[in-house]
DNA sequence: ACCTGAACACCGTTCAAGT
DNA sequence: ACCTGAACACCGTTCAAGT
């Protein structure tokens, strides 16, 4: 998945290796439509919709997105990146547990940002854009240090806990009080997982 | 939603009242060709195949079942009232928690029968078909005496459980080994839920 | 009351022509 | 190398005409 694709790192902005400006200018105008064509209309906006108001040809987005799991990875992109860093950050003094709660949560608000996105995050989430990848990098750290200090179950995997939060995401989002029933039932996942 | 329509059982049959005997016959056909396809081509297929395949016209398939979720909910009746069947034999003799878990891994492989029905569970249950009822019905029951027994935690709701089951019915249609991680993970909800 | 299928609308995806 | 948008394919949904 995107595996011929490097990335760069510039500042805030993320940049794909080896295009001609106009081209990168073009992904950029891309990006920030979608984002907020997801925003008003979901996950599911025609991306004809999403060409429009990046004013491209449809040709240049299926170019640079063959497909609408790779485009959602690219805008969610800063999002998970961010959930990473924040984890990161907290862990370093605070507790394991309340880390990992944190973690859950943060991941399983910022999978229901648009409508209908938690359905396919199982996909997004194995598109090895830098957000993607520290979302796994950061939750497989922190599932290891939590077992090893016995404090969550041995037979838990990384993919265990994506499929519980999709299912959380995927409740939220049709849901009216989402912050208060995403702390719910990751207290729920949580419990499941901790040795008894 | 189809709050109008009743419902006869007849043996082993789900026949609507008051339909005009042609007008039955066409929808039980409809109901044996959905159940075929959604099978072979998942909850996606296109609704002219359904019909082409029942041998009636498209507008007739519209007439009986207005959206896609009242057909998937239709076709899952049958599975549907069986569960809730099984799990009320098997509750009458048999340790409550058992009884909940064997309920949850039939609900949760029943719901990844068609590839993608899964992500529409938390829709299809609402639909009033006697199978869905029978479902509700029998969650919370089960639900409520494990409560009571003090084996289940208060807070949680039917709700909750019907969301994580959509969750692991969602990871479980890409899955190859599904039986054992279905179980895998209603023993991890199942811990969740447990009162510490 | 019920059935049919043509007609329309809409969206995804490709590709020939152009810079 | 990149962009464009017409063209094609496909699917959902409605509705006038028919039994």
């Amino acid at each position: 998945m995107e595996a011929s694709s490097t990335w760069q790192d510039e500042g805030e902005e993320l940049v794909e290796a080896g295009l001609r400006a106009d081209a990168e200018r073009n992904r950029q105008r891309i990006l920030v439509a979608a984002e907020e064509a997801f925003l008003e209309r979901g996950a599911d906006v025609p991306l004809e919709e999403v060409a429009k108001r990046a004013k491209v040809g449809i040709g240049t987005l299926y170019r640079r997105f063959p497909t609408r799991e790779a485009l959602l990875a690219a805008t969610s992109n800063e999002r998970f990146l961010s959930v990473a860093e924040m984890s990161r950050a907290r862990d370093a003094d605070g507790d394991p547990a309340d880390a990992m709660r944190q973690f859950l949560e943060d991941l399983a608000m910022n999978t229901s940002v648009y409508q209908s996105l938690a359905a396919s995050l199982g996909t997004v989430i194995q598109h090895g854009t830098p957000g993607c990848n520290a979302i796994t990098a950061e939750g497989q750290r922190l599932l290891q240090r939590a077992q090893e200090a016995g404090i969550v179950r041995g037979d838990v995997s990384f993919d265990d806990i994506i499929c519980v939060v999709s299912g959380i995401a995927i409740a939220v989002e049709k849901d009216s009080a989402p912050a208060s029933r995403v702390a719910h039932l990751v207290d729920l996942l949580l419990t499941g997982m901790r040795v008894r």
